[in-house]
RNA sequence: GGCAUCGUGGCCGAGUGGCUAGGCACAGCUCUGCAAAAGCUUGUACAGCGGUUCGAAUCCGCUCGAUGCCUCCA
């Protein structure tokens, strides 16, 4: 199945802010990089939004057919802390506070990123390199660099020579900034510093002798700067010029521009085709951050041990609320907001259930097929989810409405519509079935039919008080009762 | 201060020059022993002020407000 030929998919492109087809470099094949995780804390729920996005963009990709090398990074080397504390890093930062090694906090991090991201039921991607296991690589890339002119060394630091890549090619173009207006607003301080502009970032940082992270170079024992190693990792597994290169939006300056000063230094031509860009995720109206303590890890949602919300709720249901908004929005997190999704979500799988028991009958009024083309058109428009959620729902009305007698459906229509919908809620936007996975095969539905039979011979005789208990029981444990016209089903909460 | 983005009905959130996504909440109706579930119906919202246009929430300008980046950050 190759439905990239049929499907033309746009997206927006933050090196021309404009909405763009996308056209792979091969025909049928797509390298993505994707700037991964800092493993020194754990993740927070701004960090998943970004990474479901992707994953999201990949799995669409996937469902059409590409062959996609998906490329996301583990940073484990550590982006330094600011230029006045000498250079120490934050993986080794953390690791004095903690008085362990600082391999020893990125493996208790990165497991926690795994093990977060397995609970939204993210696709792992094709490499996960690490930038430890990739310092030979940025050294060739700073020589590179070196030889041709755009950095220079200090001490032992090796730095990126802005201004003078600024005279022939232009530094600012992905964030829509001008050198010029960038050093007249820069502030007059950092005397001692070791840089020709403040512009310049490092490539290579001398280590103090106290750093512990540390590796042997041309220019004495130090580690890498804030932005090679992204440079260096796409570089060798997509290629000089690849594809697709997304993150979060606040990456997009200076950490992108860096890249792309650092790979057009060096290689001479412009690394990547299409740069995307996924929103923030806020919280009271403010970004999420490490830094400012405004932020809410996935556990705390799961479990509910939080001072923000009324309830846990379900990776799958945070995961559909984040879907029901486009990704280069900002998305505010509210307990209203989820509360409303959860309800949303809930209908979802219902009609999921009630769609495998229809009785087809004959061609009905829902046109599946041309339902089913609005679905890839609102994704083909740069992953538009909100939209082909609203499709989704569309169909939970006609599949309801079938399920009461009201409308009808082919066999064809039917094998078609339940092909559709499974392909778009589990593969592309990777939405699990919770209740389905919880209930069922145990003891329970046993139990809960048998009450259900309970209270149907309760009815009959007009046991009211009986059949109401049953009811009223059963609801306050979670377990809602629907009477229908074919008989009494029940659902999980 | 510089650069950028955004401001949509009770809440969340799409859209974008005319045909008013969707979810949740609310109300009425159908169904029901009563409910719930499900279905149907109703809500004419686009920060404010000007301008362009036959027509703007959508384009332009200004004002106000919010946010992001400019320092590690998804």
């Amino acid at each position: 199945m190759q439905l990239f030929k049929s499907q033309v998919v746009r997206v927006t492109n933050s090196l021309s802010g404009k909405k763009e087809v996308f056209n792979p470099i091969k025909a049928g094949y797509i390298g993505m990089y994707v700037c991964g995780p800092t493993v020194y804390s754990n993740v927070h729920l701004g960090n998943c939004r970004t990474f479901m996005s992707f994953d999201m963009i990949y799995r669409y990709f996937k469902h059409l057919g590409f062959k996609v090398r998906y490329v996301r990074n583990i940073t484990d080397a550590g982006h330094l802390e600011n230029d006045a504390d000498e250079g120490e890093d934050k993986i080794a930062k953390k690791a004095k506070l903690e008085q362990i090694e600082p391999m020893e906090v990125v493996q208790r991090y990165t497991v926690d990123f795994h093990n977060t991201l397995q609970q939204f039921n993210f696709l792992p991607p094709s490499i996960e390199p690490t930038a430890t296991g990739h310092i030979i690589e940025q050294i060739e890339i700073i020589k590179d660099i070196l030889a041709k002119g755009f950095a220079y060394e200090v001490n032992g630091s090796v730095y990126f020579d802005v201004v003078k890549f600024n005279e022939t090619n232009e530094y600012g173009k992905l964030s829509g900034r001008k050198l010029e207006d960038m050093i007249a607003n820069t502030r007059a301080l950092a005397a001692q510093d070791e840089k020709k502009n403040p512009q310049d970032f490092a490539l290579w940082k001398k280590a103090e002798p106290q750093h512990i992270m540390r590796w042997p170079s041309p220019w004495g024992d130090g580690f890498p700067g804030w932005h090679l190693e992204c440079t260096a990792m796409s570089t060798k597994y997509l290629g000089e010029t690849f594809d697709i290169h997304g993150g979060g939006m606040d990456l997009k300056f200076p950490h992108h521009e860096c890249e792309i000063a650092q790979a057009e230094a060096s290689n001479q031509k412009s690394p990547v085709n299409y740069w995307l860009h996924a929103n923030m995720l806020t919280l009271n109206g403010k970004k999420m951050s490490k830094s400012t303590g405004n932020n809410l890890y996935p556990s705390e949602i799961f479990s509910g041990d939080n001072n923000l919300l009324s309830k846990p709720y379900s990776p799958a249901v945070v995961r559909f609320f984040m879907l029901q908004a486009h990704y280069t929005s900002i998305l505010d997190l509210s307990d209203d907001a989820l509360l409303a999704s959860e309800k949303g979500y809930s209908r979802l799988m219902e009609a999921l259930g009630n769609l495998e028991s229809l009785v087809a009958t004959k061609k009905g009024e829902f046109d599946i097929e041309a339902w089913r083309n609005n679905c890839y058109k609102a994704m083909n428009d740069d992953f538009n989810t909100p939209i082909l959620i609203s499709h989704l729902f569309e169909a939970v009305k006609h599949i309801n409405l079938i399920k009461e007698n009201k409308e009808r459906i082919s066999e064809s229509d039917k094998e078609l519509l339940q092909k559709t919908i499974h392909e778009f809620i589990f593969d592309v936007l990777g939405i699990e079935n919770q209740s389905a996975m919880e209930g069922d095969s145990n003891t329970l539905s046993g139990v809960v039919e048998l009450l259900i039979e309970l209270r149907n011979s309760a009815r009959i005789n007009k046991d009211f008080a009986t059949s109401d208990k049953i009811r009223d029981e059963l609801i306050a444990l979670g377990i809602q009762l629907k009477d229908g016209k074919e008989g009494t089903t029940f659902s999980i909460n």
